[in-house]
DNA sequence: AACTAATGTTTGCAGTGTAAACATAATAAC
DNA sequence: GTTATTATGTTTACACTGCAAACATTAGTT
């Protein structure tokens, strides 16, 4: 005997509506499919979200703030490593989670601003981010730092969207010539020593 | 008085769609309203493409294309001009046309196998890059090629991928501080400047 | 106990992708 | 030149979508 009304929705709705974009996309989350699958009627999540960007801002706050997680544990004195470590956590996240990860860069929501919780968890990402370049880098010109850092993710980040392009490619089509496909191949199977050279780069 | 058969509905959807498509986002363009638009009926563009994707595939092609022009323009006997050329005009697209960017590099598109006029077309630029770059690094180890190739194509599409969401910032919040924006800004001021020291590296 | 606000349901509208049946015109076969 | 075939258009239909509005039920406040 369920009661009507139901005391914790928005809290299954969002963990609800991350398994579905997660499995599914983003594109395919329907508000209405939400509602089903979380067994209550069709309009019942306009109460808790009032459009379907603030669902979409919602649930790509909650992959800033992993992202966040599982780029803060490496805490080792050696801030090479620490880099290094984010740095592939950061891949390992694009290509794991690539449906929230459209989420969070694409264009889904236009305007960060306009979610002020999810504009300070992607900013809470960046300033971690900026303190460990300015770490390894020892570098103390704040321009300068923020140009690194920015060098650093705009790389990071056109990585995982290229790596991603790989992944989709049905495998028979691996060993066509002169095609980036082969030149991703490559670093993908090398990730931690291409991601070595990188961060000498810096 | 006009007759039942359009003559050349093919290319005029097109055109209109790289043109919906460019001035409202891929997200918003519908068969639908591409027909309207076309003053034709609502599923009349099913004749010529037999899915959305396929398109999608379309606009896209012809975004590729169209990347490919102008990144081509610079021929001159400095291969360094030549790349930062490229990767101005790389920029530039991206940020112009920053839906069909969107097509052409985002998820929209699953498997550009599955469109071979399509995966020519990216193949075709990649392969315009990774010459220049070759001859710009004075390179001979194709895997070292291959591997600077991505590089540089990660890190411009990365920067992109920022700097369009910067342009999407309202400029009132410019000026919070600890914000990528703040960073993204400074660069997006001296594109040039940040270009050359981003080649030197290479 | 009564009033208000929060949170749920039902109903309805305009828009979507796309399949199926049908209409017409262009082209190929004879 | 007539006829059969194919290409390309229209109409109709279905299941789905975001979301607004009216209504129902319960929780919280006074």
């Amino acid at each position: 005997m369920k009661s009507y009304h139901h005391g914790n929705l928005k809290k299954e709705l969002l963990t609800c509506a991350l398994k579905m974009c997660e499995r599914d996309g983003y594109t395919k989350l329907s508000i209405r499919s939400l509602a089903k699958e979380s067994n209550v009627s069709q309009t019942a999540p306009y109460r808790h979200f009032k459009t379907k960007e603030e669902l979409y801002a919602a649930v790509a706050t909650e992959g800033f703030n992993k992202l966040y997680k599982v780029m803060s544990k490496s805490k080792s004195q050696d801030h090479k490593k620490n880099l290094i470590s984010s740095g592939k956590e950061y891949i390992n996240f694009g290509l794991k989670n690539s449906n929230t990860y459209d989420l969070m860069f694409g264009t889904a929501i236009a305007d960060f601003t306009k979610y002020p919780t999810l504009f300070i968890s992607a900013n809470k990402l960046y300033q971690h981010l900026r303190s460990e370049v300015a770490n390894h880098s020892n570098e103390k010109d704040q321009d300068r730092i923020d140009e690194k850092s920015i060098d650093t993710w705009a790389k990071i980040h056109g990585l995982v969207g290229l790596l991603r392009k790989l992944q989709a490619v049905p495998s028979k089509v691996l060993k066509i010539p002169d095609t980036p496909i082969v030149a991703i191949n490559k670093i993908s199977k090398d990730l931690d020593g291409y991601l070595e050279r990188f961060i000498e780069k810096i």
